[in-house]
DNA sequence: TCCGTTTTGGAGAGGTCTCTCTATTTAATT
DNA sequence: AATTAAATAGAGAGACCTCTCCAAAACGGA
């Protein structure tokens, strides 16, 4: 009933996620996208209502796939402190096999102009922070915290710290070290070594 | 002999530390500068050469003011173990006295065109990191490290952890809360017990 | 007082980007 | 074959930004 699509959403998206790891959120220009795919930009315009629209939906679609993944690395295995270390590690090997959306993911929301989202946008991304943080917290609790300060250790032992690893590496355009994933599994440890 | 400046090279800089603080380093336009201080363009043209040239001074200016005070406490303490943890809570504090400068750095230098700027901008970047990583690199040595991994472990619980506790709030918007010097020093303690 | 130098003040050329609007194409359905 | 909904194709308006250029202003020194 209807002329197929030609360059449809997730092609579009591709090329934005490439544009973004190679030149920054500022790279992602309609235009640009436009041109990556060999399209006008007023074939952008038809599957987007706006940049920002735009910009929203490839941090969100990176971040959802990230969080899949690590979401169910810390809840596969039953002993806690395993599945932190395992999360940790997770981290360090996604990042290694998926480097433009860890290039994107690193400079974070605001970024991609957060501020301008649209509510719904805006409450995807909270859901998606809300469920991760979630299972943090319910895992600082089998892990034994009680304090809020005990949490934000776990947190950062599980998040932070990884992410940290990995900036140093991806944001100077190099590759991740062989050892990396241990290194973070090590540092992780020893930050729940003492809760 | 010649006329007084009326817009000098720090007020503009000072104005674009504001600027990026707010809106990011999108935001350091040659026009929004000259708006902040109620110049006209040509007067900051006068000052800089171009919008790299000032972009590459905001960051060099800021990082440099930072890593003084880092490298200062690094060194401070004859005992390595000390000066670990002093340096670890030095950033967090001075994080929370340094809130817009902070916003600025947690960016890094490839959002502020790192790619564009002159040689010589680029050479004190690095020279700056050079002396950083020397200084960490002599306190590893210090310490007891002896692979390069090891080296790698120390820059984490000194540089990269501290940091990621304080982008973690910043990010957000928020403060620093109370408790986050001791949680910082407190992780790098731990990091580094097991060197 | 006059000169030389630095700086201001401001207009505007040229480029890029966002977004709009309309005409045309395409293929499934009738 | 005619109809119709969805998609492409592309031109262009309007905003903003970088950077240039030149005249006017302000001060110290001769």
């Amino acid at each position: 009933m209807a002329r197929p699509p030609r360059y449809d959403t997730s092609l579009l998206l591709d090329a934005a996620v490439r544009l973004a790891a190679e030149g920054g959120p500022a790279a992602v220009t309609m235009a640009a996208v436009a041109k990556a795919v060999g399209a006008p930009s007023g074939s952008v315009y038809h599957r987007f209502p706006s940049r920002s629209a735009l910009m929203a939906e490839v941090w969100l679609r990176t971040v959802e796939r990230f969080q899949e993944g690590y979401v169910a690395v810390l809840t596969a295995s039953g002993d806690p402190g395993q599945a932190a270390v395992a999360a940790s590690r997770h981290v360090v090997a996604w990042s290694r096999t998926h480097r433009e959306e860890t290039a994107l993911l690193l400079h974070g929301p605001e970024a991609f102009g957060r501020g301008a989202w649209s509510p719904e946008q805006a409450e995807r991304a909270d859901a998606g922070n809300r469920r991760l943080f979630g299972r943090i917290a319910a895992l600082a609790a089998e892990l034994g915290a009680r304090h809020p300060a005990q949490t934000e250790r776990v947190a950062l032992a599980l998040v932070d710290l990884p992410l940290a690893l990995v900036r140093r590496h991806v944001r100077g355009g190099g590759l991740l070290p062989a050892h990396a994933e241990q290194l973070a599994a090590d540092s992780t440890a020893l930050l729940l070594s003492d809760l």
